[in-house]
DNA sequence: TCTGGGGTCCTAGGACCC
DNA sequence: TCTGGGGTCCTAGGACCC
């Protein structure tokens, strides 16, 4: 059995812990730069707000609605993650955390009566955090994550689902009369696996239901889509398929993207930009201890304005593996130099470190230059994997005196006016990792 | 005026090998 | 008329997730 334990409408809830006059009113945090809404609570949810929605388009429910708009403060919100995730730990031998606002346990051996004890750990949460959870029990993470979906939706409109699913389902204890129910109640495109373009096949191919496509054959389903769609099959028909990954893998791309806050026309500007990303993606690259041996730079305009549209990405392969910030970015400006085109409103940026690999594999050089050769040696030296302890110092101090203390001259200096970065115009207090942003309660 | 960021996995097709 | 078979590696793009 396994279970899946996710945060309602987590960013809304993390704010409300700190603002509880932000309860039962429409509140929707937006994406950087204040773009879209990418969390919304049952309130907002009503008012029809959908995922992703524009910001621009719906600013006018603040005056008739009483929406409340945040910035995303993402500090706070993975602070908040660790306390629930470690919470978490305790339900079952071992624990995966999928996302930030989300955790599947394996609750082999776990005896008693799991209904019972969700209802402890969703109780337990809320007294610990504040956070309100939905908590989902099936024999497969699949069947997890659609018991979660009815324990959630329970919860918000009454009709679609018993009402004694609300915030906790356990298929396990439900009967075969019931699952079948809650599987002939739920769309296709609600199962975890199955997006808006595989769901619109299947509707086409008169599956429309859960207990539609669970009835399906796998090996019919794969030849007709493919071995992820069977694997899900299996899985709604209690097979396992997927396994709960405990450790956390390291990543095999490393990417730090953005959209500028005004759109930027000059070279220099866009320097400054992707030197500030590349050195955000290397400083993650050195924190899982790996290298990569090549960069990718992209650019592009809006395309959402009717203007002339560009678009280019350039891959940048290293002679030598490194986590050094200072190749990286002279990788990243050359790729840059080779893409960048006057005349063009850049909306956007981002650099991608790729071919990763640990940092302790180096491959060894045939020295085609003589050992003797002072230069040659020099720079291998320096372009070898980083050199560590300069970039374990400059980590160190950003670490300690805050991001950009110590940085590459390339991304620019505080006195430029710096029009590209993004616009976060409603964030509120980091509560829990900031002193000096710290709630103060008065008497 | 104005539309996020960061990932993974799978598949098809091309280049190349013997 | 008629042009093999079997394999690997790499890349681009699609689809999905939160």
């Amino acid at each position: 059995m396994y279970a899946l334990i996710d945060g309602n409408n987590f960013y809304v809830s993390c704010e409300r812990v700190f603002r509880p006059s932000l309860n039962g009113k429409p509140v929707i945090v937006l994406s950087n730069n204040d773009g879209c809404a990418i969390a919304r609570s049952n309130e907002a949810k009503a008012l029809g707000i959908k995922m992703g929605h524009p910001w621009f388009q719906i600013r006018h429910l603040q005056e008739t609605h009483g929406l409340v708009a945040l910035s995303a403060n993402f500090e706070l919100y993975g602070d908040m993650s660790d306390r629930v995730a470690s919470i978490i730990a305790g339900f079952g031998p071992s624990q995966e955390i999928y996302s930030i606002d989300e955790s599947f346990v394996d609750l082999t051996g776990v005896r008693g009566d799991l209904t019972a004890r969700a209802r402890k750990l969703r109780l337990r949460i809320l007294q610990w955090v504040g956070i309100p959870c939905g908590i989902g029990i099936g024999a497969t993470k699949t069947l997890a994550k659609l018991a979660n979906h009815i324990a959630k939706t329970a919860d918000r409109k009454s009709g679609s689902y018993p009402q004694h699913f609300a915030n906790i389902c356990n298929l396990g204890d439900a009967s075969a009369e019931d699952i079948q129910q809650l599987m002939s109640r739920t769309e296709v495109g609600d199962v975890w696996g199955i997006g808006p373009r595989i769901s619109a096949q299947l509707r086409a191919a008169s599956i429309q239901t859960v207990d539609q496509l669970a009835a399906c054959n796998p090996t019919t389903i794969r030849s007709k889509w493919s071995v992820s769609v069977e694997r899900t099959v299996r899985e709604l028909q209690g097979t396992q398929c997927i396994s709960l990954e405990e450790h956390i893998p390291d990543k095999q791309e490393i990417a730090t993207t953005r959209s500028f806050g005004h759109p930027v026309t000059s070279l220099t500007e866009l320097r400054e930009a992707i030197t500030e990303y590349v050195t955000c993606a290397a400083q993650k690259l050195r924190s899982q201890n790996s290298t990569c041996a090549q960069v990718l730079v992209f650019i592009r305009t809006s395309p959402f304005r009717p203007d002339k549209q560009y678009s280019r990405s350039f891959v940048v392969p290293l002679i030598r593996p490194s986590a050094d910030t200072r190749f990286l970015a002279q990788a990243a400006l050359s790729g840059l130099n080779t893409i960048y085109q006057l005349g063009y409103l850049y909306a956007k940026a981002g650099v991608i470190l790729l071919d990763i690999k640990p940092d302790n594999i180096v491959q060894g050089e045939l020295d085609l230059f003589g050992i003797q050769d002072d230069a040659v040696f020099t720079q291998a030296e320096t372009h070898g994997s980083h050199t560590p302890s300069l970039m374990q110092t400059l980590d160190t101090l950003n670490d300690r005196y805050g991001r950009g203390t110590i940085q590459l001259g390339s991304a620019g200096f505080s006195g430029n006016h710096r029009l590209w970065t993004m616009k976060q115009e409603r964030r509120t207090p980091r509560y829990t990792t900031r002193w000096d942003e710290m709630p103060i309660a008065r008497a």
